[in-house]
DNA sequence: ATTCTATTGTTCGTTTGTGTTCGTATAGGT
DNA sequence: ACCTATACGAACACAAACGAACAATAGAAT
């Protein structure tokens, strides 16, 4: 054909190929990498890899800057405000980081209700092998981007303020499963020892979560110590171990020695990693 | 020469041949591989390989790129599905607003997985009253953010590519439920009438939700007819209407027709409101 | 036996990916 | 603020891969 003025039919739905593939692994592997290294490693031009990296920026898989690339700002899934809300107390995070610390690669958990549990989630997106079970739609939603993560999230009713799931069904639910480990958060700890919520439907859940796991972990900031609140859910005793931020006030450092309760302040506590980090 | 050694024991309309399936095993264990590469492995042309690898792509079981095929990885399959999200939204909402018209105030609804439906659950943020039962995390999460909308989310595996809730659990969850509009969406409709989709975990959730529901709605927008698909789901005849955006072609008419089933094409019907709009 | 259907091979026009060149935009130093 | 080295993106050329159409073949249905 002659110079004919080609209407171009716009490449839409394009595939990725090997190497992007591989362009985004060097990229989570070894951090930024600027154009000429990636041009290197995989034997093209640069004209070549600027073409890769334009498409995989504009699919959200990568961030450019002048000269390179890097990982988009934290992992570009669509999480909701509340969720980086959650994400961003340092208390939390803390909390959340000694307790993926202790969680080993290849086990199955437990997770509910809470803005610090789903900070717990967040960074267990790492982790390998993991089976999740969880009443949270939040962390259902998070994890589920994990590919070596398998999550089941719990049936029930959602309730609206935190699409948190509680309710008959969802006790039933849970109860088909046994895990090696419940995580679970709370609204207070009173100074008789007792673990107290506001919704007797998620302390319902609660409970459940407690007798479907074969150990018990609690993550509480130290805000949650001698706060009160309506319904019981548990005692301090049945908890295996607490996970906090600050050394909680006096009569719970005896409470929990008393009661066999492991205590773990995040921050001020040696990691002896536990199986395989 | 191709010896076609093997005696085929039934001719059916979408099998998989024996040599879909070594292909599939051939890339699972060698990792990506060419075209060219698989058309000598099984010493037959580029052409027949590429006959078979756009299949075998289109029931998802393969992920294609421009010289050979790989793997679905769950990366590849999110974007699959956001491109999917954002193809023929005009398409959908007309769809969707249609079917969200003709849904009364204070119905209970079952709502599964798929864009469309997805869609359909943005137009019904404004209703009052609606109980709704649901396997996809994303509409359960929109839809709890409105207070006068009681939502029901099943539990089961989360899909990573779509948050589709699915499997056994998820199936067992729904026959707790029996709702007034079972609302369902499809990846194909075939000529013969019969309804079919990928997955055969998410076919059997579909079923179910055929089951226990006294009213079926099929979404389906005209790309989904003639559409070949893996998994048989149903026959056109159980459900009760269908909404679409386009005529359906031909043979369609006269199965709805026969198998008493209302056909409603979005934006040239008039709209008698139901019972209360 | 014949007819029909499904699958494979063949051909050919079109699309896609890559390398090359060149004018423009950007970052960093003086 | 200026200047310069370097990165960037558009346009073109070429080869490989792709998909549609047609012909050939084997097996099943009649």
């Amino acid at each position: 054909m002659f110079g004919g003025v080609n209407a171009k039919p716009r490449a839409a739905p394009m595939n990725l190929a090997p190497r992007h593939t591989h362009l985004i692994d060097e990229v989570r592997a070894q951090g930024p990498q600027t154009i000429e290294a990636l041009a290197e490693r995989f034997g093209v031009t640069l004209q070549t890899v600027r073409r890769d990296v334009q498409r995989l920026a504009e699919a959200g898989l990568l961030s450019r800057f002048h000269g390179g690339v890097r990982l988009p700002s934290s992992t570009t899934q669509n999480i909701a405000y509340r969720q980086r809300q959650a994400m961003s107390s340092e208390a939390k995070r803390g909390i959340a980081r000694a307790i993926a610390q202790r969680v080993p690669n290849g086990c199955s958990l437990i997770l509910n209700i809470g803005t610090t549990i789903e900070a717990v989630a967040h960074e267990l997106l790492q982790h390998r092998g993991l089976r999740v079970i969880t009443n949270n739609l939040h962390i259902a939603a998070l994890l589920s981007s994990n590919p070596d993560c398998e999550v089941i999230v719990a049936g029930g009713l959602v309730r609206g303020a935190d699409q948190g799931i509680v309710g008959e069904a969802t006790v039933d639910f849970m109860r088909q499963f046994k895990v090696d480990i419940g995580l679970i958060g709370i609204s207070g700890i009173e100074a008789d020892g007792t673990l107290r919520d506001f919704d007797y439907r998620e302390v319902k859940v609660a409970r459940t979560i407690i007798e479907q796991s074969r150990e018990v972990w609690l993550a509480a900031d130290q805000s949650k110590f001698n706060r009160p609140a309506m319904v019981e859910l548990a005692r301090l005793e049945e908890i295996d171990v607490v996970f906090t931020d600050a050394t909680p006030p006096p009569p719970f450092a005896a409470l929990m020695a008393q009661g066999n309760v492991q205590c773990v302040v995040a921050g001020d506590t040696p990691i002896h990693s536990p199986e395989n980090p």
